[in-house]
DNA sequence: GTTAAAAGTAATTAATCACTCACAAATGAA
DNA sequence: TTCATTTGTGAGTGATTAATTACTTTTAAC
C-alpha cells in the first residue's frame, strides 16, 4: 500500500504547485499531478473528492503559509510604518521563493470556473486588506501616516501595488527578482503614506 | 450567404469580448461564439485560423483602442505630470466601459497555454512601459518630477498599481467603479513623484 | 491470525471541444 | 447568364480528460 491520507494529500498539493509553475495550469491534468506523486490517476480521487477540491486545498495551503509569515506583523506593536515596510519585504521574499504562488492565486481557471473557489480567494484577500486597513489607521494614530489618508483605499491601493508586481513577475516568467523590487517598492510608496 | 469576411471577423471579436465577461474564459469555446454570432460553429473557422488567433484578435483590439485612447497623451507637449494624471484618468475610464480588457488580458488561459499570445501580450505592456518611462523623464527635465526617480522603475510601479487596481475589480466582479478611483489612486501616487 | 478499513490500480465511461470535410447557397465580376 | 469565389453548414473525427467502477493489495487494530 501507500503512504497515509494526510502525507499524500500534500504530496498531491506540493505537486500540483510545482507543475502551475512549469507547465501553466492547462496541463495542470489530474493524471500530470498522479504523474508526478508517482501514483495512478484515479488514486487522486482517493484523497480529494475533486479537481477543484485539489486547488482549493492549493489556495488553503497558501493562504496559511502566508499567514504564518507575516500574521504575526499585523497584531505585534510597534511603529506602523516600520511593520508595513516589513510586511512588504517578508510578503515579496515570500513570493519570490514559491512561484507557484501567483499561477495559482491569478488564474482565471480558479476564479471564473469555480464560484466556491473564488469566494476562497476574495474572502482571503479581504481578510488581508482588512489587517492592512487596521495597520494603517495605527499609523495614523501614531502620527506616523498622513492623518488625510483613507485607511481603506490605501490599503487597497498599497494591495494593487503588490499584486500588480507580483503578476507582472508572473506574466514575464520571473524574469527579474521579486524580492529586489521590495525595498525600492517601499521606498516609492514612503512619500505617499507621510504626514 | 452573409456579411463580409471584415464585418463577420469584428462580430466574432465583439461576441468573444461579450462572452470573456458574462461566462468567463472556460465557457468560452468555438460554438459558444458561434451561437451568439448567430452562425454554425464551423463558420468561425472561416474566418479565422483557430482558436487562439481570435485570442490574438482580440488582444489587439484591445491594444488598439487603449492607444487609440492614451496614445496622443504620450506625445502631445504639456506638463509631465498633467500628462499622466490624463492617463491614469482616461485608461481606468476606458477599461471601466470595457470590462472584457481584464479578463482577456489577466487570462493565464492566454499567458501560458500559448507562448505566441504571451509575447503579444507583453510586447503591449512594454510599449506601454517604455512610453510610460519616457513621460516621467520628461517630467523630470521639466522639475514636475523629482530627480531622485529611477523613470524605469517608477513606470513600472505606476503600471504594476494600476494594473493590480483593474485586477482587483475584475476579480470582484466589477462590484465597483473603477472610473472613481482613478482620481483617488492619483491623488495617491502624486507625493511619490513630486520633487 | 483475522479482519475491516485504507490505499491502490486497470479499465472504462461520458462528456467536451477544436477542427475537418464534403457539399450547398449566395455573391459579384465577366 | 455564367462561373469562380466567398460564405455557409451538417455531420463527423480524434483527442483529451475528470470521474467511476470493480477489483486487489497493504496496513494496522484487535
Amino acid at each position: 500500500m501507500g503512504k497515509s491520507h494526510e502525507v499524500r494529500k500534500q504530496e498531491i498539493i506540493e505537486a500540483t504547485m510545482a507543475l502551475s509553475v512549469e507547465k501553466g495550469l492547462k496541463k495542470l491534468t489530474t493524471q500530470a499531478i498522479a504523474d508526478r506523486v508517482g501514483i495512478a490517476q484515479p488514486t487522486i480521487f482517493r484523497h480529494f473528492k475533486s479537481r477543484d477540491a485539489i486547488f482549493g486545498a492549493v489556495i488553503n495551503w497558501v493562504g496559511d503559509s502566508l499567514f504564518k509569515v507575516i500574521g504575526d506583523l499585523f497584531s505585534t506593536p510597534g511603529p506602523a510604518d516600520e511593520r508595513l515596510h516589513q510586511i512588504i519585504l517578508k510578503q515579496l521574499a515570500f513570493m519570490g521563493k514559491h512561484r507557484a504562488i501567483p499561477r495559482v492565486l491569478f488564474s482565471d481557471r480558479l476564479h471564473l470556473e469555480s464560484p466556491k473557489l473564488k469566494t476562497v480567494v476574495q474572502t482571503m484577500m479581504d481578510g488581508y486588506a482588512q489587517r492592512l486597513t487596521r495597520l494603517i489607521e495605527e499609523g495614523i494614530e501614531q502620527r506616523v501616516f498622513s492623518p488625510e489618508l483613507e485607511p481603506d483605499r490605501t490599503a487597497r491601493f498599497i494591495l494593487a501595488a503588490i499584486q500588480g508586481l507580483v503578476m507582472r513577475w508572473s506574466v514575464y516568467e520571473f524574469n527579474f527578482s521579486l524580492e529586489e523590487e521590495a525595498e525600492p517598492l517601499w521606498q516609492f510608496l514612503q512619500p505617499s503614506l507621510r504626514p
